[in-house]
DNA sequence: GATGAATGAGAGTTCATTCAT
DNA sequence: TATGAATGAACTCTCATTCAT
């Protein structure tokens, strides 16, 4: 029997079962019950594919990683001014943060909450990328481009706040584009850094 | 029989504890009987002062965005420049937060945890706390003294972000003393403002 | 509200209960749930006064242990010759543990499932128990009293297989009473050791 | 695809790994999962081979079940005097208990895990191998060999005690061998029944 | 004002077994 | 012969809350 290309498979089905509710009701809120209903399975199943609840978390942010790590390395290896680079950059992370919304609603509510080991291998991951974000900021300094009476650790963490606040508020449908915010934010950023 | 004066009241003390216990595990983590053993006292007696764990959550709530509250109402009325007042706005509200970082800690991470009723109640209060906030900034708007292309509900959204991430980086006895975070936050914010 | 002193407390007939079906089933086979319907109480109250299954078991083996080993202390410490004071010491274990069968039996089949440090605690004061005994062969062998071409661990270890075994064959109301048992066991142990 | 004839063949394998496993952890400790992980198969695999975990436990019983009856029986048929075939059985039980301890452990402790009409029939078994075992004995005491007023089944009993009892303290690559515990338990029980 | 025994519902996880392939 | 996804029931344990004292 072949199943229709349509129909997710298991694991798939579960991670999108998890991430909603997860987003909607916070991860210690959500049971392991209320994930395979909505998912369509048996809690068997789940354990057949994730080891415990926690890993359905791990993966979540595992996902989300990825892609903005990604994002990041595309536009800082580009030969554009680096102020122009750092424009794209932060205009990028607002915008593939609206476009998955629960997952980083998820992972800032909910990183505390994993396994000590698994929330140091994220925690690192985390860093990497915004020690990413930080070397583009100090380039900028370093080439007269941006003032240099901050720390670029306090920019990062300064702009990074705002990044993640998106949750609290952006309700997509609402007044403004995810790419509108995204050229506020970097507008704000950048007009922040003149020298 | 008299109890010394050092010794802090009942529902003094479990609150202290309660406050520490949710900022290091969370809300959901932490269980009454964790509190009371910390805070010495039975269950009996914490059920005696307090109705339920949720009254703990919101008793920390409300302490905090009366202090809050009171700091911006005090700096707003001041007769300074509309640019002045909200600088020193931005700077009192990252002090605030830093010194009070438990409390802040939690109240981010665990809105959503509280009861509709008591949930709603928070958020109206923070809400009027964001709009006066707001209402600096279009102020200064208007007095052609900030850049009037940003809509400053964006901005107040934007600053309150990086705000409420404080907690995520902060550690008291770094680099940085409450006062400096503050002041860079405050000229991030206002140099992003220039017309 | 009394209690009427025929009616056992709560710890007790939960101690009672878990006797009876551990020995019956063994420890693993035995369900918290089982335990707690035969004692007549719920889980909660379980937890309440055990923190854990494990628990249980543990307060069954120090019960048992502390009544064999202050036997055992009462009469080596008689002044009978020691040939007299091995054959007491010898039968009153063979009596004592047919009369507290079901604890002996849980205590043989289970020792090793309880958790690494509880175990060593009750394999520690079990070798005490053995050592002392093996004390007795000893005195006895030096005094010319047994043979002492048969290392005194070895017939300890050979005689508490048997005692321990008893549980495997031994059915009150049988043909033989728990004292007759006792008198075979030591004779054939006393008759071993002669010269 | 021709196996190499080193690799034992899957039901061996599992055979293999069920029993060490049951030995360390227990029966019920043990999981299905682990067993065919330890043995390198998947978990069909292995119920194609065997209708159950259980079948498993049989299995490891019929085998040492057949060694040792094949053992005493072979003994008991010699022309020897009775007294020195009792001493050769009592001597090659020991041995064969401690070169097989792992089995035998298993069967202490597990026999009561059995299902029920498995049990039967391996208790059965055991039971024929214990007259056999006590006809020797009674032989004995008609000849007036042994002394008679101890009944034989109960020297039977407290002599096979002794010998399941091997497995809580023997570690092979001890003091003694596997032949020297088997001589002191003979002489032991020997001397027990001299007239 | 304060105790702590007791509740009862539900949590995450494990596991022997089945069956379509 | 062999796979491994999936089941479903049972497992131990936790917890906020109540209430007689």
């Amino acid at each position: 029997m072949v199943r229709p290309a349509a129909e997710d498979s298991v694991p798939r089905r579960l991670l999108a079962a998890a991430t909603k509710l997860f987003a909607q009701q916070g991860y210690d809120r959500t049971s392991v019950q209320e994930i395979v209903a909505a998912a369509g399975v048996t809690k068997g199943a789940m354990y057949h594919y994730f080891g415990s609840k926690d890993d359905l978390l791990s993966e979540i942010y595992g996902r989300v990683l990825r892609l903005q790590t990604e994002q990041l390395e595309k536009v800082a290896a580009t030969e554009a001014p680096v102020a122009e680079r750092l424009r794209r950059a932060a205009q990028d992370v607002v915008v593939s943060t609206i476009e998955n919304l629960d997952d980083m609603t998820i992972f800032l509510q909910s990183v505390h909450l994993l396994a000590p080991e698994k929330s140091r291998a994220v925690r690192a991951e985390r860093r990497r990328y915004h020690e990413r974000f930080r070397a583009l900021v100090e380039e900028g300094q370093r080439a007269g481009e941006f003032r240099a009476d901050k720390p670029a650790d306090i920019v990062v963490d300064f702009f990074f706040g705002s990044v993640h606040h998106l949750g609290a508020w952006y309700r997509s449908g609402g007044r403004l584009s995810a790419r509108e915010v995204g050229e506020h934010y970097a507008d704000l950023l950048l007009a922040g850094l003149r020298p």
